[in-house]
DNA sequence: GTCCATGCAAATCGTTTGCATATAA
DNA sequence: TTATATGCAAACGATTTGCATGGAC
């Protein structure tokens, strides 16, 4: 918790930014909050610690965590764009049901591997990937079994967080 | 290219929607362009095609079009969503140079089949899945050897199309 | 004749930016 | 003291929607 400050901090003073105490809030609103965070949300939690954040802060440093290696997109649907916590928070994936929006987050080394291979095949130095598969959860596609017409699949909204 | 055309048709009269010139002039604007199309590539091609389209008609038709099966979401990036064929085009992933914007198509079996045992070892019925790898490919890791600050990496835009 | 589709313009949503003021270093 | 950060509100780009009119069936 204070090893995340202390990293920002950091990074903040190797470009000549400034530590300040919107961004301590912000940090510490993003922090407190586990899972895939939309500005909106964290912009919340930090009104919560102090009702006079503004809006844009919150656009602004949140870019400032993703770029410190604090934060990172987490998966990316429809919808505002959500961050995930990336320090201490190892990589992985998605598995999300289309239909009730469940995420599930795995790791699957054998697939890592592979796009390793992929990389490399190409001449490509990685810097990171996606990956998202789609599906129905065993419930859901239980439910969905009549009503459910294949093609329509397309509209379902998020309604995380 | 009429066999799309024949689909899509078919598509309409089973949810009792009319095939209109609008429609088919959209149609054809999309599958005249191979790649990576926004939604306003698509109305400046069926422009070309006649003048008189509308924007809205394209956002709707475009979504028909997807949930026909005749067109998906290509590489989720920043900036509009964009669209590729999908009938008679294979399934693949993206490897994407962020600093030059070159996409690269692949499919990798063995990836895919991993995949489907995730699918199954948590009971999901798969519906479909994205994976893109960000890297950079062997041009622009030489050339950015030198000015290339590692995490200054998330501000790229793409110029693609 | 009925219901659906169209084009336009206005509305919406998420995000960014300009600017005058406040604050860290 | 000087550059950077802030909050606000306006601007922005992409997409959606309301509505009166036009067109397919």
């Amino acid at each position: 918790m204070n090893e995340e400050r202390i990293l920002f901090e950091g990074y903040l003073r190797t470009r000549n930014l400034k530590m300040t105490s919107p961004r301590e809030t912000v940090l510490k609103a993003f922090l407190e909050n586990e899972g895939h965070l939309s500005a909106d949300d964290i912009l919340a939690a930090a009104r919560a610690l102090d009702p006079g954040i503004g809006q844009a802060t919150v656009f602004r440093t949140v870019k400032l965590l993703a770029d410190a290696g604090l934060a990172r997109d987490a998966c990316q649907d429809d919808g505002p764009r959500r961050y995930e916590h990336a320090y201490r928070h190892s990589h992985h994936d998605h598995l999300l049901c289309m239909r009730c929006g469940k995420i599930i987050e795995f790791c699957d080394p054998a697939i890592e591997k592979e796009q390793e291979k992929i990389f490399r095949s190409h001449g490509f130095k990685a810097v990171g990937h996606t990956m998202e598969l789609k599906g129905l959860c065993a419930d859901c596609a239980a439910a969905g079994e009549d009503s459910a017409s294949l093609s329509g699949s397309g509209s379902q909204r998020r309604g995380e967080r």
